[in-house]
Order: C-alpha cells, then structure tokens, then sequence
DNA sequence: ATGGTTGAAGATCAA
C-alpha cells in the first residue's frame, strides 16, 4: 500500500499534473495540502474519474488539505485541531481510510519570525503535539502527514546559512518537530535513508532552485508504531517536480505491508 | 540589500 503526501501549490492550476501522478504511481491514499480554493471550487469529478474519492478541508484563496483513497471513501474523523489557535484556516483534515487513521497536515509556514506568525506556528505546533499525543495513546495505526513546514536537522537542507534566518529552520520550530516525533511517532523518510544527503521534497521556484538541487526536506509522514512494524519503504517521487507547471514540492510516500 | 517565481485574488499577499 502506498500512502502520499503531496503539496500541490493550487489544485486548479495543478489538476493536469495531480491527475497524471495518480495514473502513473497509483498511491492508495493521497494527503494533499495547499488546495488555495474552497470547497465549492474543488474538482471532485475530476477526481471521481480518476478513481478516487476524498474528504477535504478547502479555503477560499490559501490552505485547504484533503485525502484522496482510491476505490474507497475516506470516513472523515475530524476538520481541524483540537483548540486550533485559528479554525478559519484549514490547515488539518483527518479521516479514517482502509483501517488506518490519516492526517493531511499544512502546518503554518511562520515567516518572518519575530512576528504573530512565527507565534502562531508555535502554538499551532503545541496544540498538534497534544492531539497526536491522544491518537497515539489510542494505539491505531495512524499517519501523520504533510507539509510540516520544518526542516528537522542541519542535513535537510542544502544550506543553513541560506536558511538560518527562516521559520522553517528556526531552533524553536525544530524543537516542536522533535518533541513531537519523540512521543513515539517514526519519521519514515529518514529511517530509509540514513545517510542520504540530499533527501529534499522541497526546491523553490526562484533562482533554479530545482536544477541546482537547493532544496529541504518539509514533507513528512509520521508513522504510529502499529504503521511502523509495516513499513516497507519511503521515498520522494522527485520526478514529479521536473515536469511543465509542477508544485514547488514533490509527491513523498510511505510503502506499508498489508 | 535585493531579487528572483508562482497561485489566487483582485490592483497584493502568502509562500
């Protein structure tokens, strides 16, 4: 079973490419993120067509998250954190799919820092560490997956004094990220890629970013223990971020026994 | 210090 997660950057401007990775990689679940439309606008015959089904969280113009599943309906468990510090930005959808629990996750990107958007990521982060918390003491294979918007360590980016300025990869963000990964949560990329030095899902669209490979490592899959013991692989289908008008990020995936 | 690019909205903002 293959599980993604996929900012596309704007689901109408995007639809073409979505609907081409769907065909050539067939992922079972799909957690998108960065719809930029609202519910009304979203292309769901689109999807149908392509032999998928969702829930979704979308807003008008920004955010918006959803889960595709293919061939099945995902039951939806929630639309939005617990406390969430802003409920009109859709930022987290969750929904129950072929027996796992799946989170599609767009975390506040938090520039520029020293602002109440550098606040309010933190405080979106600790109210996602307390909700996680609770699913893991459900103990269900669930998965948590998104655009984090951090960049974990040093060796995720390809340069830190690019980048010793941004949210992303701010001490206080990366210390969230921790704290919440050490609750019990794997991070799958890493785990299959120990010594990777490149492991990027992310490369700007500004100053060729993608051909020089200046990129960072944001989109996560967190995997519960019960998801764990199942992992077969994971990896960033970087293809997909070379094509004509792609998203800024790639499509990175989960592979889980059955 | 600045600018480079993209999407959606709307004559800029968020990323």
């Amino acid at each position: 079973m293959k599980i993604v997660t996929f900012n596309i950057n704007g689901i109408r401007a995007r639809l073409e490419r979505l609907v081409e990775y769907l065909a050539a990689e067939k992922p079972d679940i799909v957690c998108l993120q960065e719809l930029k439309a609202g519910d009304d606008a979203l292309p769901a015959d689109a999807f149908e067509e392509a032999g998928y089904a969702g829930v979704w969280h979308g807003q008008k113009g920004f955010n918006g998250v959803a889960i595709l599943a293919k061939g099945t309906k995902p039951e939806l468990r929630r639309k939005g954190l617990p406390g969430d510090p802003d409920p009109d930005q859709s930022r987290y959808i969750e929904a129950e799919v072929d027996g796992l629990v799946v989170a599609s996750i767009y975390l506040p990107n938090g520039n520029p820092i020293g602002t109440a958007k550098f606040a309010y990521k933190l405080e979106w982060m600790e109210k996602l560490r307390l909700h996680a918390a609770d699913l893991l003491a459900a103990e269900r294979p669930t998965v948590l997956a998104g655009d984090y918007n951090v960049i974990p360590e040093d060796r995720d980016t390809w340069s830190r004094s690019a980048m010793k300025d941004d949210a992303l990869f701010q001490p206080e963000s990366q210390q969230a990220f921790r704290r919440l990964v050490a609750q019990g949560w794997t991070d799958a990329l890493r785990l299959f890629h120990p010594d990777e030095k490149r492991l990027y899902t992310f490369w700007d669209y500004q100053r060729g970013a993608w051909q020089r490979d200046a990129g960072f490592r944001i989109d996560h899959l967190l995997c519960s223990p019960q998801v764990a013991d199942r992992l077969t692989g994971a990896n960033v289908d970087k293809w997909a971020r070379g094509e004509e008008k792609a998203s800024d990020h790639a499509p990175t995936w989960i592979g889980l026994a059955d």
